[in-house]
DNA sequence: TTGCATATTCAACGCTTGTTGAATATGCTG
DNA sequence: CAGCATATTCAACAAGCGTTGAATATGCAA
């Protein structure tokens, strides 16, 4: 009704896109390229989507509002089997992440181009502050405040640093670069989603609670001798 | 002797294409915007360095023996002083990260763009594993051999994952993005290299020990519930 | 000063880029 | 069928791209 049905070549269009703007970025990709690779004229994507800045908007939209609503969904889901004090960090960082996951393994195949945009916008100095704040902050947020209940003698800063550690682990997961396969000569694979958060979820509670448990941080500001 | 002395104008020319490839990667910046910025004529970045191509590899190349260095003294270090058990994780990971905050705070102004440039290279699914082996695997296997030796319980998968967790860390922290500056309401600067890695250390040492110590992972694979 | 290697600029090339306006195809409504 | 809105292609544009070969400047050796 208020939005009219897309025709299925503007999908693809979005398809291509979504796929060449995640393994090249922005500027690594032609209108050409993207048309080409969804069999149409280089004009559609103009006639669908405006300017390429606005196509590239439009990737990053499209699967925004579904994903941040399954990992709400799943944070919601745990602070409702919660007593007073909330879930655990374990089951507040696994709400964040795997759902990504999910989406993943059981979603159309774009998935995996998407989330490895994603994380090339959420690692890049200049689109991450453009791009991120808007659809992602206020989810963010949410999970944050959910950490400080579950952390409550943590500093405000040091929750947020900590978030930026999950951040971090997680953006260089979803990239799925293929440097992990390299490295441990094929006992890993990037692909694997799964034994990725099976390690993350564990590994960053472990990391929140020793920098934000009670007692965990000493004095002031720096806790190490620095000789 | 070997290697001719470098013009300044060629140094320049470096500076500022390490400078622009790192906030907008290696397809958003042209050669005349690098030449510009050095106040020189378009042809002398292909006189010094060949192709386009060529001039990132420069760029790339420049910084990373001496950053490897510093990186691998120190550990050499902590293994010298510690018993036939090795350094701890901590000190491990201090090694592995405390150089890089050193060289941004007491070397050239260009060190920040480089460990920018880095993180964009080691995040990217196209450079990434075109660039990050030739320079930086010996050295990461080489802390990954020492965290083996610290975590002698620890499967050898886990301590892959476990380092990919603290490599997606330290990757969100070198971008510099800004993002967790405005997350926080201007309580974390994401400037400082030095806070972030206050925390993301004594965060990975307990993320490592969570998933790699004896004792910590039961049974085969997963190991949460999976409802 | 002359000579020569290195450094730098100049001018231009062929090609690709994003974007546009007009032309055509498609599919639904009457 | 006609009419019309939407969808798609066609053809072309001006601008910018990386790269190159020739021309000039620079700095040191004889």
């Amino acid at each position: 009704m208020s939005k009219r049905s897309p025709s299925p070549k503007s999908e693809r269009i979005l398809d291509v896109a979504e796929e060449l703007f995640a393994l090249h970025g922005y500027d690594g990709v032609t209108l050409r390229q993207i048309a080409t690779g969804a069999g149409v004229d280089v004009a559609l994507a103009n006639y669908h989507f405006g300017k390429k800045l606005d196509l590239f908007r439009a990737v990053f939209d499209r699967r925004s509002v579904e994903l941040n609503q399954s990992r709400l969904q799943a944070l919601r889901q745990f602070q409702a089997e919660a007593g007073p004090q909330g879930p655990s960090v374990e089951q507040i960082i696994e709400a964040f992440t795997r759902p990504l996951e999910i989406a993943q393994r059981d979603g159309d195949s774009g998935w995996a181009n998407y989330l490895a945009l994603v994380a090339y916008i959420n690692n890049s100095p200049y689109w991450g502050p453009k791009m991120m704040t808007k659809l992602f902050d206020k989810l963010v947020l949410e999970f944050i405040e959910a950490l400080r209940t579950a952390l409550p003698d943590a500093r405000e800063e040091d929750i947020f640093w900590c978030y930026q550690n999950l951040s971090g682990s997680l953006t260089l997961a979803l990239a799925r670069t293929g440097r992990i396969d390299k490295l441990s000569g094929g006992t890993c694979r990037s692909s694997d989603l799964g034994a990725a958060f099976d390690r993350m979820i564990p590994f960053t509670a472990a990391g929140f609670r020793a920098v934000c448990q009670k007692g965990a941080r000493t004095g002031t500001t720096r806790k190490k001798r620095s000789r």
